[in-house]
DNA sequence: TAGATTGTTAATCGATTAACAATC
DNA sequence: TAGATTGTTAATCGATTAACAATC
């Protein structure tokens, strides 16, 4: 017996596709359209048809040959697929600026996470209200962890601070990270670790305009 | 004459890396070092030495045998390329909570970038102050880009506005957009736009653990 | 000098695109 | 049926890694 396609691995090119794919295939749902082919997904979203053929086989999935794919069932499978479907819980270390609007975040529940818990380790900030959210010390970390049951921890402290973070969250137990810091985290045992770094695509963006306006002297 | 290295096309996922190779070095000369070798730099960031080795030889830069790359250097050619050392002015639209919070986010000062204005089309929230900043409506930007000559545009509004809010931007006249909504927006005229999607983010992470702990079980 | 590290070429690896038979 | 669109294979393109001569 072959193992199923979803049981293959699917390079990460392609996951990090997957998100955007669920997004415009809720909105044409939402909007009532029950088939959309690859071609429109491509153009809606900056592909090709053949990259989203290629990226959507990967699924237990099929398209409709003439039709394209059903929007409610496609929606349905990617939602699955990417653990988007369980409301899965999280905690935000670093109660800073970027670390509070991200316990308002509206997004994230939308989508299905739900921020459990906002820590700090200074002492000034533990204890204030963000909305629903308190405040707390490092040390209630790990008993958090532990009775809720919390999948994922975003670091939002400042760059010094952010692998020791990483390591605490670690312990404590979650089972994947998100790194907002401007600094490379390293993780033992393999943990999935992602990077949002805003700072960075704000680089990446600069240097493209260096490059445009260098390019219109020559 | 054949053109400098750094006038030619370089790869975006070489530019994606710079910011990272900044950083560090960074952080290295403020700590007093003053050469590091490609393995070096590679261990800290999770690159090979032949990574590095090949993104710094982009650079109008040559490291020496046997020592490495002078870090104050190094920094200063990186920080230059990426348009990093200009202190490049940007406004935010959307005055939610993730705007608000980028409004106030200490990292982009860190790294030369000054926020000079925070829009909202919501009525309530005009008016309304974000630290140094007070919350303008829209029909005040175009008037701000033009006068302050704002060069990045961030979008930190709900999807549904993003791509509306893109092209008043556009018109408005800056030159490079960072879109922070979960969703993709199209420029005119090829403007430089960088897609920085926390959700997203989260999605890939969730996705990670999910195959993970499927993988577990089989 | 000997040894370490760069810069660069060539080889490998992976991702995207093109093409087309299968099919509804 | 004829035509549109999928799923998949093969070709292309690009990025990463390996290897090694040059060099300090």
């Amino acid at each position: 017996m072959s193992p199923s396609n979803a049981q293959r691995a699917i390079p990460r090119s392609v996951i990090r596709r997957f998100p955007q794919y669920l997004w415009r295939v809720q909105e044409l749902r939402e909007s009532g359209l029950e088939w959309v082919s690859s071609q429109s997904l491509a153009d809606a979203l900056g592909f090709t048809s053949s990259t989203v053929r290629q990226d959507l086989s990967h699924l237990d999935f099929s398209g409709v040959a003439k039709r394209g794919y059903q929007t409610a069932h496609l929606e349905q499978v990617l939602s699955q697929f990417l653990g988007a479907a369980k409301g899965r819980r999280a905690v935000i270390v670093g109660a800073g600026n970027l670390g509070r609007a991200l316990a308002m975040h509206q997004e994230f529940a939308r989508h299905g996470f739900q921020i459990v818990g906002l820590f700090d380790s200074a002492p000034a900030v533990v204890g204030t209200k963000v909305g629903p959210l308190t405040v707390q010390p490092m040390s209630k970390l790990p008993a958090l962890v532990r009775s809720k049951q919390i999948e994922i921890g975003l670091i939002a402290v400042p760059p010094t601070a952010a692998q020791a973070v990483a390591d605490e969250l670690v312990a404590a137990g979650v089972r994947g990270l998100l790194n907002l810091a401007p600094t490379h985290v390293r993780t033992a045992k393999r943990l999935p670790l992602v990077d949002a770094r805003i700072v960075q695509s704000m680089l990446e963006l600069s240097c493209a305009i260096e490059r445009k306006s260098l390019a219109r002297n020559n």
